[in-house]
DNA sequence: GACCAGGCACATC
DNA sequence: GATGTGCATGGT
């Protein structure tokens, strides 16, 4: 907790996306999951410019989504990277969800956070960090989302080695705090927030937030 | 022009 | 089981 603290005291609440609970997040479910595929090795900015293209083409729900040919998708969403496999991806989510819940993303979403996982999980072009970005953000169910950021950030200060897997980065972090979505939201955020502004690939940290804890600028400078 | 970005599946050894 | 590779646009 002390080092999320530290990081919100410099960053302030970092506002990602909103946990389903919130009304507003209630019609965006489908956005988040498609945001949380498209975003594979991705910044945020290309994006939203794929997910605006899917807006303005009608394109953002279950129904319009499997009925698209991937071709035509995979035009929609060129600005993000990857368009071709992210086509292909984004179509077995779909499949998946629309082959058991029909157009209910609701109905996917509201199972408890284990079985939703296991579930996303065997959907090809979904892999950890996607299921746990969807059950997180778009389900709003208590799950620790690993991403580069948190490796490198967490690595940089010792909190893991070289040798940990996404599994016990996660574990790391669901031991230690208290199970709560709006707190595993925004530290997610923080971790995003202090690795773009003082953690990057091969670049020394400076006046960084974390500095309470033990520091090695060298950590991870090939890795991560 | 090089490097980086909120990964993942698959081939190969 | 570990390691390497392809996928691709857009910002700095």
């Amino acid at each position: 907790m002390a080092m999320y603290e530290a990081l919100r005291a410099r960053f302030g609440h970092q506002g990602w996306w909103p946990v389903a609970r919130d009304l507003e997040a209630r019609g965006r479910a489908l956005e988040i999951c498609v945001g949380a595929i498209l975003t594979q090795n991705t910044a945020w900015s290309n994006v939203e410019r794929a997910l605006g293209n899917l807006r303005a083409a009608g394109a953002m729900s279950v129904g319009a989504l499997a009925q698209m040919d991937r071709g035509a998708l995979s035009g929609l969403i060129r600005p993000a990277g990857y368009f071709n496999v992210k086509a292909k991806r984004l179509k077995n989510f779909i499949a998946a969800v629309h082959r058991d819940w029909g157009e209910d993303i609701e109905a996917f979403l509201d199972r408890s956070a284990g079985t939703l996982r296991e579930d996303l999980l065997s959907i090809n072009g979904v892999g950890r960090e996607t299921a746990d970005s969807i059950v997180l953000y778009a389900a709003g169910k208590c799950t620790f989302v690993v991403d580069a950021y948190t490796a490198r950030v967490c690595l940089r200060h010792r909190l893991i080695g070289p040798e940990d897997d996404y599994e016990s980065i996660k574990d790391l972090f669901e031991l230690s705090l208290p199970a709560d979505v709006e707190l595993y939201n925004d530290f997610h955020a923080q971790f995003v927030a202090v690795g773009k502004r003082y953690c990057r690939p091969r670049a020394k940290c400076e006046d960084c937030p974390l500095e309470h804890l033990p520091h090695d600028a060298q950590a991870g400078m090939e890795d991560y």
